[in-house]
DNA sequence: TGTCACACGC
DNA sequence: GACGTACGTGTGACAA
């Protein structure tokens, strides 16, 4: 057997980890955040890596050898918090619990331990591989040891072998520490050369391979400034390769035989685990311990042959039980009931066939509460029975409670309520190929007691949202909504299959010959679908300069694409034959995939419950993401079209809902004045940010107003803006300086929400949406100031979801009231999509940006455009 | 079966 | 000074 040997360092890891987690409490006040991460990586390693051997090395003391050389050596170092300090006897007691070997010894760090063992087992035949958040292990990498080094979080690693470092640096391991001698690390306080940094370290040392060649041939360095300071701190050059050279020949009374893994201590592991509050991780020990007393308590269940009235009172909860995850024409196998009378199992035959039962389902006075309302409604109506009285809806309440945390599977959401007496659906059904029904006392058991979870948990949830103000929220918008969604997911849109099929034709002939050209151009035939192959032609074969990459290899993505046109004659044949092929795998042979036979119709799903923002999602068709932006991709959308003869599609959206809600949430005079004028906001935007006229304003200063107005919506960066607009992050940066001088109402709306986020812990939109953030109190900057760009951001698109949530209820009371035929089909987050007959085209054009326009009132109006013809194309 | 890179919409 | 940076869905490739 091959022989595998682990080394880890301790001190680096522990940090790491801190400072990647939030800093998380057990019950007894200990903060566990480095423990818990530290346990994470463990398990990673010891499942993915499956060690015979293994070490952690740590840090002894304050000072070690190398003072001696540098009494400045890691100066200016911030001490190690004490919720950190406090840790470290968890994670030795966390080693020992593993039975994994630790070490540390006077005057070394944790890389000399490493350093000196890793030479050893290398020698002795081992697999080396080295753990560590610190790039300074890399010049231990040889043909028998790679360095892992932590990426984000703590689970996610670069593994760096010689090649890997090659790619990187363009150096080989043995340099690593030269590169170190001339750039330093401030964070050692290694101060190499000053004015070198990491670029011309490496240009340097291609040329010269070490230090102390480099520095007898200074007089070849080109650059005036830069061979004076060579020369200048030569001693200091050579002194701090010295530093962070790692010592191999530390004196160690045990050999590398010594550090056999044999797996852990159950017991001890078990209670540590409950001592630090581990509870998930005690799952996947498999502890049950405490988990046994909250076994399942019998159940006695009442299968029903015949339904009598005495079982049917008000309120009841209501279990439609469905065997597909896609409900649209999915078979019901069961019905689940629990009130005041009993809790019962309905078998599906039973019920679909009682008269009693389903008009008691079909009664507006019969009180029911469901999980997923839409969900139930939907099936029904393919049965066609039109379930009415749902007045509450646990997934619904869950969601609003916190959408962070809503999970579609109704054991889950009891759980987070304390209530266990329900499995989930993937323990009773079983997941993927293995997915069945089970014998019919199981899956009797297993709906009553949904039945008697969704009875048992109304009230909390119902307090929940009282509690929350959030009772209209659910009462008056989401409810309501999930109706309306019902109805539009059940009637379909129309797809004219012919005009699918003629496209992918014309398509495919046209992706053979653009395939035919490339292979040419490249002289080699390749899968241009495999990004790992077509980097390969692009950036070995055909030698193109590689602009970016991702963590497997180079990057092919669009906008790398695009910069290397002009650099060779492949690339415009490549980005047509990516427009072109997601055009028929997605859009035509994936949308054909989802049409119904029958009807020729495509029913989404629209999920309800999903987005932190309040937004829908779309599947099984996602209707939200048809292409519209290139002609190309827009015509997909005259393969959508009215499903009666002579009717038309009418599209209506909303101009700038989400700029015109921030005016009015941020109560900015300058933007609400901008829309009560109905200013063309882009230009207006530029006009305030570069300081110039109107009619200054030129078409690339407007480009440049978009992406900020677009980055104000979506809550990007400084980086994204920077990206969006190919220039560097100062300059995006600055342009959001100068937006939010221009808009002052802006800026202080910004500061106050982040603020207020910070004491609350959440924000709300205009109709009490919540968002939980708890992240913008964490002390790591990346989650902070995403939580931050949050705070500022849900508000304005949670709101403008709001909006269009209002005027989706009012315009289907309207249609209804107006005994109009015209249909809502789709909502595309801004815009609402109908079909109806042409007789019905004026009427539509009165009342759809009425009621749109005035859904909710703000301090600035609402716009709405619209456009209609006899395709969804022609509706622009 | 799960993960990644990529691309589409807002 | 670096961090790694709107959300959501679907596809094909690839590794396990």
């Amino acid at each position: 057997m091959s022989k595998k040997l682990i080394l880890i360092d301790g001190n680096s890891i522990a940090y790491r980890a801190f400072f990647a987690l939030p800093l998380l409490n057990n019950d007894k006040g200990i903060h566990t955040n480095a423990v818990y991460g530290f346990t994470m990586m463990l398990m990673r390693i010891i499942e993915e890596e499956k060690p015979t051997h293994m070490l952690v090395a740590f840090d002894a003391g304050k000072t070690t050898f190398r003072h001696k050389t540098f009494t400045e050596y890691k100066g200016g170092r911030q001490k190690t918090p004490p919720e950190l300090s406090e840790q470290f006897p968890f994670i030795r007691e966390l080693l020992d619990a593993y039975q994994v070997k630790r070490y540390e010894i006077e005057n070394y760090e944790a890389d000399d331990i490493i350093g000196t063992l890793s030479l050893q087992a290398e020698k002795d035949g081992f697999e080396v591989k080295v753990i560590s958040g610190d790039k300074d292990l890399l010049q231990l990498v040889s043909d028998r040891v790679t360095v892992d080094i932590t990426r984000k979080g703590i689970t996610e690693v670069d593994s760096y072998d010689p090649a890997a470092i090659d790619e990187k640096y363009g150096i080989t391991p043995d340099q690593i520490i030269d590169m170190k001698g001339l750039m330093g690390d401030s964070s050692d306080n290694i101060p190499g050369v000053p004015g070198v940094g990491e670029k011309t370290a490496l240009k340097l040392l291609k040329e010269h391979e070490t230090v102390e060649k480099l520095l007898t041939a200074i007089d070849q360095v080109s650059g005036k400034k830069l061979k004076e300071k060579l020369e200048e701190f030569k001693d200091q050059a050579l002194m701090s390769k010295e530093l962070a050279t790692i010592f191999r020949e530390v004196p160690m009374e045990m050999a590398v035989t010594d550090l056999a893994y044999e797996g852990y201590d159950v017991d001890r592991l078990t209670a540590l685990f409950k001592e630090l509050g581990f509870n998930t991780l005690l799952e996947k020990l498999g502890y049950e311990g405490e988990t046994v007393s909250e076994e399942l308590e019998n159940l006695d269940v009442t299968t029903v042959e015949e339904v009598t009235e005495d079982m049917l009172v008000s309120p009841s909860a209501l279990i439609v039980e469905l065997f597909d995850e896609n409900y649209h024409h999915s078979d019901i196998i069961g019905f689940g009931l629990a009130n005041e009378s009993g809790e019962y199992f309905i078998p599906a035959s039973v019920g679909l066939q009682s008269d009693v039962f389903v008009q008691w389902l079909e009664d507006q006075q019969a009180e029911k509460v469901v999980f997923d309302a839409k969900r139930s409604v939907v099936a029904l109506k393919w049965k066609n029975i039109d379930i009415k009285g749902i007045n509450f809806d646990i997934l619904m309440a869950s969601y609003l409670l916190n959408p962070a945390d809503s999970n579609e599977d109704l054991s889950t959401v009891a759980r987070t309520k304390g209530y266990s007496q329900v499995q989930t659906d993937e323990a009773v059904y079983g997941k993927g190929a293995k997915r069945k029904v089970p014998e019919e006392g199981d899956l009797a058991e297993h709906i009553v007691r949904k039945a008697v979870a969704v009875y048992h948990l109304k009230d909390a949830f119902y307090e929940g949202l009282k509690e929350n103000e959030q009772l209209d929220l659910l009462m008056e918008l989401e409810l309501p909504l999930s109706l309306v969604l019902a109805d539009m997911e059940a009637q379909g849109v129309r797809v004219d299959r012919n005009k699918l099929n003629d496209m992918g034709v014309d398509i495919k002939k046209r992706l053979e010959e653009i395939e035919q050209r490339i292979y040419e151009l490249a002289g080699t035939e390749f899968n241009i679908n495999s990004p790992k192959q077509l980097g390969v032609v692009l950036f070995e074969q055909l030698q193109l300069p590689v602009v970016k990459k991702t963590k497997t290899g180079y990057s092919t993505s669009a906008d790398v694409l695009e910069q290397l046109q002009g650099a060779h004659e492949i690339i415009p044949y490549i980005l047509d034959y990516r427009q072109l092929g997601k055009l028929q795998s997605t859009y035509i042979e994936g949308l054909k995939k989802v049409i119904y036979e029958e009807t020729d119709k495509v029913h989404t799903r629209f999920n309800q419950t999903l987005t932190q923002t309040g937004r829908l999602s779309s599947t099984d068709p996602n209707l939200q993401n048809i292409p519209i932006r290139l002609e190309e991709g827009r015509k997909i959308r005259q393969a959508f079209v009215p499903s009666e003869p002579d009717w038309i599609m009418f599209a209506a959206d909303y101009s700038q809902i989400e700029l015109r809600v921030l005016a009015h949430i941020a109560q900015d005079k300058e933007l609400i004045d901008a829309f009560q004028h109905d200013l063309d906001i882009h230009t207006k935007t530029a006009m305030d940010v570069f300081h110039v006229e109107k009619e200054d304003v030129t078409s690339n200063m407007r480009r440049q107003a978009k992406a900020v107005n677009f980055g104000i919506v979506y809550g990007i960066s400084d980086y994204g803006l920077s990206q969006n607009l190919g220039i560097t992050r100062k300059e995006a940066g600055k342009f959001i300086d100068r937006y939010l001088e221009s808009f002052t109402g802006v800026k202080e709306y910004m500061e106050d929400i982040v603020h207020d986020a910070k004491s609350k812990g959440y924000v709300t939109t205009l109709l009490n949406r919540r968002r939980y953030l708890p992240e913008i109190t964490s002390r790591n900057f990346n989650l902070r100031s995403f939580a931050e760009r949050t705070a500022m951001n849900t508000p304005i698109q949670g709101t403008a979801a709001d909006i269009i949530k209002k005027a989706m209820i009012a315009m289907s009371e309207r249609l209804e009231k107006e005994g109009m035929k015209a249909r809502l089909l789709l909502q595309v987050h801004d815009e609402l999509i109908f079909e109806a007959p042409q007789e019905e085209i004026e009427k539509l054009q009165e009342i759809v940006p009425d009621v749109m326009e005035n859904a909710l009132q703000l301090d600035v109006p609402l716009k709405v455009d619209y456009a209609y013809g006899p395709t969804w194309f022609d509706a622009k």
